[in-house]
DNA sequence: AACAAGACCTGCATGC
DNA sequence: TGCATGCAGGTCTTGT
């Protein structure tokens, strides 16, 4: 019962013999609907996983949760660092909820565009990069899918977010949907936990533009370590950033 | 009020 | 071999 929030008190009496009547996501928060109408709240944090299982192998030491199907089937929760979180949202309380209420736009739904992107960096006096991490200004983006966008469409991620407007905002926003699809059409980016519910590997870690790659080429301008560039790492609200700087401006 | 820094965890790679 | 350090797909809270 330990990860981020505690579990609600009767949470597992809440959900038994209740039918599953959805499954969907808002920002990085998986939502599992019930036929109550209350929904189930699920992050993985950084290192959570779900696994769909046919048995019952006994848990390992980080496995937190099972919710067993009348298949017999069991989706197992299991998230070594605990950052991760299992909660309730009661029915009609769920875009209230405090962790739900406050999120940005999600930049693969309709309610995303240049103009809301630009309007929501205006007079933001800290980095782009920063930014687009803040959930209340975009909802979904991590590190990796930041960075790497941030690449396609050529801007420093040390530039001010409130200098990104007009054609910068536009470019950007494009990108960010360009990333994200390709990520989702590779399966996610599996670095170390990572896995899909089968246990399959995600591919998109194989296409990263300069994500992890640190003092390797520039696949754009060519620029390359040898000669004084190549991409480079910085730190940026405690996240490692990779851009290029000749190719980001 | 906005922003940066620190805190929360475990596991792994690296270097001495 | 063992130990210390730094780093990792993310939020929250605290302090300036």
């Amino acid at each position: 019962p330990n990860l981020r929030i505690p579990f609600p008190d009767g949470f597992a009496e809440r959900l038994a013999g209740q039918r599953i009547d959805g499954v969907s996501r808002r920002a990085k928060y998986i939502l599992i609907t019930l036929e109550d109408g209350a929904v189930v709240i699920l992050h993985l944090g950084m290192s959570g996983r779900l696994a769909v299982l046919d048995d019952a192998p006994s848990p390992g030491p980080h496995d937190h949760v099972d919710i067993v199907l009348e298949t017999g089937k069991r989706i197992r929760f299991c998230d070594p660092r605990r950052f991760g979180l299992l909660t309730l949202a009661e029915p009609g309380a769920v875009d209230s909820h405090r962790l739900l209420a406050h999120l940005g736009p999600d930049p693969l739904g309709n309610q995303f565009n240049d103009a809301v992107l630009a309007e929501r960096l205006r007079g933001r006096g800290t980095s782009i990069k920063a930014a687009l991490l803040d959930q209340t200004v975009v909802a979904g983006l991590g590190n990796i899918y930041v960075c790497e966008s941030l690449y396609r469409a050529r801007i420093s991620p040390k530039r001010l977010a409130r200098n990104v407007q007009g054609a910068r905002a536009e470019r950007l926003t494009g990108c960010i949907r360009d990333v994200l699809n390709d990520a989702l059409a590779a399966g996610g980016s599996s670095l170390r936990d990572y896995q899909k519910p089968t246990g399959e590997l995600g591919y998109f870690q194989h296409s990263f533009d300069v994500y992890d790659r640190e003092g390797e080429r520039c696949l754009d301008c060519d620029c390359d370590a040898p000669a004084g560039g190549g991409i480079q790492r910085l730190v940026q609200g405690g996240r490692s950033t990779f851009y290029c700087p000749h190719r980001q401006r």
